[in-house]
RNA sequence: GGCGGGUUGCCCGAGUGGCCAAUGGGAGCGGACUGUAAAUCCGUCGGCUUAGCCUACGAAGGUUCGAAUCCUUCACCCGCCA
């Protein structure tokens, strides 16, 4: 470790607030230091949002230190309070499974580079371990009696949800006890002394420090990152579809590399650093670029290409690579091969169709376009609906002979980015 | 436990018997301009077998020719008092 991590961390914008800053610096360059990040299963992947925390997992890896990951198999059953609105439960069957899921998506973040670079490999916990056995005697004696009720009505979330008319149940409001209590547990099964996780989380990372010192007179360390943001305030990570998930069940690696490609000049610039792990000096580079000549998107597509190769690795990449020049090259769709269009529509997303073929309206919902006929009509009506690059204007015609390109394939797009397949099976030879 | 206030479309928020699929704003979506940006302007924004019909204003009943609007019960939320 040349560069002492925490500046590189606070060089990046990966540091919204940390404890005693000092104290924790010294504390990292004594040696390995065994720290941990949490990840609820509220979902049956994580998202984008969460790879900030994968960044700050890595940074610390990378100086040497120890890695803990928990997956909160008992916190999600609890739900960390919103600040807008109580969380609707899951059934525990399903957030097991979610739980193991997780688990599986975290490995390529840590594992590979402690593979390669001799770094310590992570190590997993789930919550569930230390609070299923809990018993509600133990929970109000041993635990509730280290905690202030005026101290906990304190915290964001919980304050901003009094102040609200959804209110907050005793359920929520019991949930920074037990994220405390992992603090403590993981203090004293691997002795870990940092959390770090997103600011949303501060509240519940002092929650955890507070409790460590009165129970173990220790003094534990928390960082956590900023909130990122679009330029117009709203939360990164979300598009037409909704979050950008990291499984490619869910997002599948182009419309992964679609969405940083798509980012705004002035998102891209600030995310690189945040994303990327290149040499500062060559960040900013890229970021001097991105204003001298912003159409060349230099800075979205370094963004795209590191954080897709990071999640999906690099065959991936190609891939969504090669689709989205086939899509929104220059070229004529009808010059383009059968593999090529094949390759580009399949990462795009395309149905298949055999026998009697739908209308364009129909085609749009199958494909995903349109959630509904009504949808599909309307877009045709605003002149929204291409195929094969070519204004739709009648949503219930069906495709002719002649729109059928390679491969017997179609290509559908709404709006301008939108694009999706459509094959027809079997391909009339011809 | 008592009293009062509230629950409207993705979100905020109007609407107190017909002109309400429901004003307005935001988000989203489409178009124009661009760079598969941003800003701006315009359009659109429940569903369907789309000049018509169906489903919707917390839930269930009821009054009425007709209800988001009135009545009853229930659920949940907020506040004050106990």
């Amino acid at each position: 470790m040349t560069e002492d991590v925490i500046d590189d961390l606070h060089r990046r914008g990966l540091i919204a607030q940390s404890t005693d800053e000092e104290a924790l610096r010294a504390s990292l360059a004594e040696g390995p230091v065994a720290y941990y990040c949490g990840f609820d299963p509220t979902a049956p992947s994580l998202h984008v949002g969460s790879l900030l925390q994968f960044m700050v997992l890595r940074a610390l890896q990378r100086a040497g230190h120890q890695p803990v990951v928990l997956v909160g198999g008992a916190t999600g059953l609890i739900g960390d309070p919103r600040p807008t609105a109580e969380r609707q439960l899951n059934d525990p069957a399903t957030v097991a499974t979610w739980v193991q899921r997780i688990r599986e998506q975290v490995a390529p973040f840590l594992e590979l580079p402690a593979e390669r670079d001799g770094l310590k490999g992570p190590i997993y916990v789930d919550n569930l371990d230390w609070t299923a056995s809990l018993s509600a005697i133990d929970f109000l004696r041993d635990l509730g009696k280290h905690f202030r009720v005026s101290k906990m009505l304190a915290k964001e979330a919980v304050s901003a949800r009094l102040n609200s008319e959804a209110g907050i149940s005793y359920t929520e409001f019991s949930y920074q006890i037990l994220q405390a209590n992992d603090f403590l547990e993981l203090f004293r099964r691997q002795g870990v002394t940092l959390q770090t996780g997103g600011s949303d989380q501060w509240g519940n990372l002092t929650a955890g420090i507070d409790l460590v010192r009165r129970v173990e007179g220790a003094a534990v360390h928390a960082l956590s990152t900023p909130l990122v943001t679009k330029s117009d305030g709203t939360k990164m990570g979300k598009t037409e579809g909704g979050s950008v998930w990291l499984d490619p069940s869910l997002t599948s690696p182009y419309a992964f590399f679609q969405f940083w490609l798509n980012a705004d000049d002035a998102d891209a610039r600030t995310w690189l650093p945040l994303f990327s792990e290149r040499p500062a000096d060559e960040i900013e580079a890229l970021i001097e670029e991105s204003i001298e000549r912003p159409a060349a998107r230099t800075a979205q597509r370094a963004l795209a290409e590191e954080i897709t190769v990071l999640v999906h690795g690099p065959e991936q990449l190609e891939q969504a690579e090669a689709a989205g020049r086939a899509l929104f090259g220059r070229d004529d769709l009808g010059t383009l091969g059968a593999e090529t269009l094949g390759a580009a529509l399949q990462e795009a997303g395309s149905v298949t169709v055999d026998g009697e073929v739908p209308t364009i309206a129909q085609l749009m919902q199958l494909t995903g376009l349109v959630a509904s006929l009504s949808e599909a009509r309307r877009t045709v009506k605003e002149g929204g609906a291409y195929l094969n690059n070519e204004r739709v204007t009648d949503a219930d015609a069906v495709p002719g002979e002649e729109a059928w390109l390679a491969g017997g394939w179609l290509v559908l797009r709404r709006g301008k980015r939108v694009v999706a397949g459509v094959r027809r099976t079997p391909v009339p030879a011809s």
